[in-house]
RNA sequence: GCCGGGAUGGCGGAAUCGGUAGACGCAGCGGAUUCAAAAUCCGCCGCCGCAAGGUGUGUGGGUUCGAGUCCCACUCUCGGCACCA
């Protein structure tokens, strides 16, 4: 990847605590400081390395028409988050200069999706570090000092997004493209260096940052833009200053112009004076792979005064780090290893020094499902038996990893493929992403910042009469904690281990009650309670197999009957509803909703236990039915549904089994029931002939006894009906 | 703040295309069985009302013969926001 230029090596900026000399993680950071040590958070700027997925962010975005499926939220959620846009880029001129002559060439370059607004431009807005506010801070302590404060801060963009818009003026000015005014450059702590070019302009009329930051500094605010007759005021925001559906104004020649003509007629402008251009922009940026821990997977990099950044030859991977090194609070305990640190270059020969930085996990959850699929080739990434079985049919996991994990394993992806390791271009067919499950966590706020989180065995819990949480208190010294509740994990001491269902219940009825539970999609509560409803009900499952064997079964006759045969109206409506609720269950099973083809067994056996049981023709369809019942539980309880399978001389191993499908013969019925509705409320029921005609359902209703009450005598001006459904009589 | 979800009885949830709201289960209440209890079985169970009926799917509007479902505006909540993974 170095090779072919998708990995390189640039600066990023961390969060870095003085104290602990160490980097930290976004996680780490709470209201600005250090979780251990409380220490004010810095930003810095490291070298590290990064793999370009912003190369294929124009795939990574059109192939997510291709993943049929792929939940429709996913899909939407990646493409915004590459989020493409298409704007202008262009140059604000100036002679702003320092001794190494004019800064940037002259040209203070931003980019734009609303070019149709630049006549309204009255500042720009540079990021802290851009080189004009370093050459303005230049004798300028205030603004040196400003510069300084926005150094510390987050670099999350959560936070940049709620943060208390700030700037200071530079007192530099640069020219108006189109107008020739002079236009004064600000330093915005919102502007972030890393992303385009580092500085913005600014239409306070148009854009609801630049509208609350002019307000702020008393700025000038131009309209440009207008809606029909709507009239805009300075005083507040409203909604549709924002508008790409208005014309514009005060705008010399582009007067009248709606947005896209606007547009059109700036970039045009722009690109003949050479000093702009329609672009496309990425919201995307690169993933940046580097972390100063020494636990991960070693960057195989070897760094020479006189070769620069070498991969470590072939034959020498992998990097195996010491097992044996002791973290001391100072930063990354690799630095101290000399004898990891120090080897030769594999270029030169001279004494070089190993990276130590480690790799980012995401980037191992990228490929293993790849590296998972390769049965030989301990001397290759993948082997050529990962094109027999990829791609991956059904992925699972929590929908927290939409973005991130997903997008990483769909760039790595392609990255194997122009690598020539592999020769499909997706790794996941199908995907199911989970909801979150949500358990209380208990925590306490130590002095100096973070939160310690308990075990809830390790708590006595105050609840109210509704089972709410009102207090909740340390067992052994009655320290009060605080609770949330939040999202099962490792470092918030709130996960629940099934093993404890298992043991008491079964595996059976733990899979089956969380199966029950919610759907899967779904996010969830924890809460055990329930789950004796889920052993009762396999419990009853048992019973009524052993009921059949005793009871049942010895009633059918050497000559199978049931097929063709016509059935007593109970036996009828029997078997009818079972094959109801199969094809419900199949239908529900397509669609992964788990909850409901738990229900469905269990009516299945509601409507087993009341069933007639008298005759061999009743025990041959209880035969059927409870076959189809125990076919539809064995994803759910697979021990059960075998032993009882099996035992009843069903077959050998129902996993063996034909699935079950619905029989038309037992679908079929001769009447059915129409709701009867009288000005859309539901005053009766009507039977009806199957096959009945409209007409003929219409006379039913308007002669029905609640129709009558309810017309109160008023004749009936439209007749709704619904076939198979209901009838509606307006009246 | 931005992006994507969600909100339905005391609780988990169901309702496939706009067509019987609350299936199925938990909890609760009443009863049977039992010396008693557990287990099991039967019945009731959104709210108001004796009933007829009215009302009800986070809030406020709208479309429709008919809205949990569609549209508009909000509220709360969950996930993500690039170094938790």
């Amino acid at each position: 990847m170095l090779e072919k230029g998708i990995a390189e090596r640039k600066t990023q900026v961390v969060n870095w605590d003085p104290v602990d000399q160490t980097v930290l993680a976004n996680e780490q950071v709470i209201d600005g400081r250090g979780w251990r040590t409380g220490a004010l958070v810095e930003k810095r700027e490291i070298p590290g390395y990064y793999l370009k997925i912003t190369d294929y962010a124009d795939e990574l975005l059109g192939d997510l028409d291709t993943l049929g499926g792929w939940p429709e939220r996913v899909r939407l959620m990646q493409a915004n988050w590459i989020g493409k846009s298409t704007g202008v880029r262009f140059a604000f001129k100036h002679d702003i200069a320092d001794d190494a002559g004019l800064i940037g060439d002259g040209q203070l370059w931003v980019f734009t999706t609303r070019a149709d607004t630049i006549m309204g431009v009255t500042f720009c807005a540079v990021a802290a570090e851009h080189p004009l506010a370093l050459h303005a801070a230049k004798g300028k302590p205030e603004l040196a000092a400003f510069i300084e404060k926005c150094r510390h801060g987050s670099v999350m963009e959560a936070d940049m997004a709620t943060m208390e818009k700030e700037g200071l003026p530079t007192g530099l000015f640069v020219t108006h493209p189109l107008t020739g005014k002079q236009v004064e450059v600000w330093v915005g702590n919102y502007v972030l260096m890393s992303y385009g070019d580092g500085a913005v302009m600014g239409v306070p009329a148009h854009d609801e940052r630049d509208f609350a930051f002019a307000r702020k500094y008393a700025l000038p605010i131009e309209q440009v833009v207008a809606v029909d007759d709507k009239s805009y005021s300075t005083e507040a925001w409203e909604e549709w200053y924002g508008s790409k559906d208005g014309v514009c104004v005060n705008s010399g020649k582009y007067d009248g112009l709606n947005y896209q003509q606007a547009v059109d007629a700036i970039a045009a402008d722009l690109a003949a004076q050479g000093i702009g251009e329609k672009k496309v922009q990425w919201r995307l940026r690169d993933w940046g792979i580097s972390r100063q821990r020494y636990w991960g997977c070693p960057i195989p990099i070897i760094h020479c005064d006189s070769c620069g950044s070498v991969p470590v030859p072939d034959d020498q991977l992998p990097v195996v780090l010491p097992e044996d090194c002791v973290p001391d609070g100072s930063g990354n305990p690799l630095h101290k290893r000399e004898d990891f640190l120090n080897v030769a270059c594999p270029c030169c020969g001279k004494p070089a020094r190993r990276e130590t930085d480690t790799m980012d996990t995401f980037v191992d959850s990228s490929w293993y499902y790849a590296r998972y699929a390769t049965t030989f080739g301990k001397d290759k990434m993948v082997d050529d038996e990962t094109g027999y079985w990829m791609t991956v049919d059904q992925y699972i996991g929590g929908i927290e990893h939409a973005i991130l994990h997903l997008l990483y394993s769909r760039f790595w992806t392609k990255v194997m493929r122009d690598l020539g390791l592999v020769t499909y271009r997706e790794p996941f067919a199908h995907l199911l992403t989970q909801g979150m499950v949500l358990n209380n966590a208990f925590f306490h706020k130590p002095e100096g910042g973070g939160k310690n989180y308990y075990w809830e065995s390790e708590l006595d819990v105050q609840k109210d009469a509704k089972g709410q949480i009102t207090g909740a208190t340390l067992k052994k010294d009655g320290t009060v904690l605080e609770h949330e509740l939040t999202t099962m994990s490792k470092s918030k001491n709130n996960g629940v281990d099934p093993q404890s269902l298992i043991e008491q219940y079964g595996a059976d009825t733990a899979r089956f009650f969380m199966m029950f539970a919610a759907p899967p999609e779904q996010t969830l509560e924890w809460s055990d309670a329930g789950v004796e409803g889920a052993y009762r009900f396999l419990r009853r499952v048992w019973s009524f197999g052993h009921l059949f064997a005793s009871e049942i079964r010895g009633q059918i006759g050497a000559q199978r009957q049931l097929t063709g045969a016509k059935l007593p109206e109970d036996l009828a409506a029997f078997r009818r509803e079972i094959h109801l609720l199969l094809k419900q269950a199949n239908y529900d099973l397509g669609k992964q909703q788990f909850n409901t083809v738990a229900s469905a067994t269990m009516k299945m056996l509601n409507a087993l236990e009341k069933a007639p049981r008298q005759g061999a023709l009743a025990a041959e369809v209880i035969e059927e039915c409870f076959g189809i019942l125990l076919r539809v539980l064995s994803p759910l309880t697979p021990h059960i549904s075998h032993a009882l399978w099996s035992g009843l001389g069903y077959g050998e191993d129902i996993l063996k089994a034909a699935w079950p499908e619905p029989l038309d013969a037992a679908l079929a019925q001769d009447e059915i029931e129409l709701m009867l509705q009288v000005n859309g409320k539901l005053r009766g029921a009507l039977r009806v002939p199957a096959e009945a005609a409209k007409d003929a359902i219409e006379a039913a209703a308007l002669t029905h006894e609640a129709t009558v009450k309810f017309l109160e005598g008023r004749p009936a001006k439209k007749v709704v009906v619904v076939p198979g459904r209901l009838v509606n009589i307006v009246g």
